[in-house]
DNA sequence: TTCTGATTCAAACGTATGTTTGAATTCTAA
DNA sequence: TTAGAATTCAAACATACGTTTGAATCAGAA
């Protein structure tokens, strides 16, 4: 059966890609776990590359459907006042963390968005502006209007600081808990979004820059 | 010369790693790069595994130094209270975005780190763990002291979150000014290293969680 | 059943990689 | 100057990779 084949390789390579990234993975390798052909994946996508990207796509549109819904809400929630910033840092972080409640997939993908990000492959670069152009406009209006005081420059460092701690957090799920001797458990999902909510927002409602070069020391 | 080889073949390793990553650049590339034979990265490391390690051993090891450095140096000014939590997140972050500023390696080497970071590669596991063992320990004490009332899962998580804005920002710096149009730069080193460390501050002196699971929604 | 298109399969192709080898060359010290 | 060690060099080795090929197999409609 042809769609069986197809989504096969596509959760084998989703798998195995977690584990030992982009060029650490062969197709040998995903097909062999797959228990499917060598050929298939040049039958069925095209490309090794290819394939790759169809297994971010897959998911990334899905948790950023569900990040701009939780945006609709608030919004609509709110009328025509801002958004608090806790409330778009939820929309940013949950439906990412959450993602790891999925026992099966779930964990994997959420270590396997981080390790793409980080491994700035050039025929992901264009996957990833496109998949969150949408995304990142609709972040940064939000943000805009929840803290109007804050300069632009500092509030994009700020938002840039927040997806530092959540893609780090994605990345590392095994570090964290092992430095912690399990203190710090990222399938708490609710915990771990909770904390990370608390973090991001208390950063973004610092008061901004005191003057010029005003910091310690 | 033997030296001036060895020095080459690393200078000119981390050059290309931050550009294409572990699996993404072969000896070949380095020796042609470096104009030395591609027989002398065996002569003088052994392996392609220990050129990486020492290319990466060579300049976290003092920036480890430095930031060890600056926290003694709080330390005893401080005398015996307790340090700022600002201080402490300025001898995180100060010397390996202030690498930043050795306009021939710093840069370069600012990404590698992250990069490594993110690699998770086997073999670097091991010599991430030895480099940062004794920072880890001084970082952990320094924020314990500094934030007595926060509970010990509270505080390691903030601190990892602080982590992560900083290895973002490392590993990143093409891309935050590219998608900000220049207003954030992270080659303005002390500019960037304010906003993290009043970020992760007030970050680490938000209120802890009220009872259990009251967050956002 | 028979035919047609879709899918699977084993095998091979061409290339790039890390590594090794052994001779040639350069440096060092007596 | 010369013996001996250190270093460089061109070449080859073995392996792993992504990709292609063409025949074999399967599915479903006539």
């Amino acid at each position: 059966m042809a769609a069986a084949t197809k989504e096969q390789i596509l959760d084998t390579a989703e798998e195995l890609l977690v584990e030992q990234g982009i060029d650490g993975v062969s197709l040998r390798a995903i097909t062999q776990a797959a228990a499917v052909n060598l050929a298939s994946v040049h039958y069925h996508f095209g490309s090794k590359e290819a394939l790759v990207k169809a297994v971010f796509v897959r998911r990334i549109a899905a948790v950023n459907r569900e990040r701009i819904a939780l945006l609709d809400a608030a919004e609509s929630e709110a009328g025509d006042g801002p958004l608090p910033v806790d409330r778009i840092f939820y929309a940013m972080f949950a439906p990412a963390i959450q993602l790891s409640q999925d026992p099966r997939r779930g964990r994997r993908f959420m270590r396997l968005c981080g390790r793409f990000y980080a491994e700035q492959a050039d025929y992901l670069e264009a996957v990833f502006e496109e998949e969150f152009a949408e995304l990142v406009q609709r972040m940064n209006r939000a943000f805009r209007r929840a803290a109007p005081h804050l300069p632009e420059k500092e509030l994009r460092w700020r938002v840039h600081f927040a997806v530092g701690a959540m893609a780090h957090t994605m990345m590392d799920s095994d570090r964290i808990r092992r430095w912690t001797q399990g203190l710090c458990d990222p399938t708490r999902v609710e915990e771990t979004i909770d904390a990370m909510v608390r973090f991001a927002s208390a950063g973004m409602n610092a008061s901004a820059a005191n003057g010029a070069g005003g910091g310690v020391r």
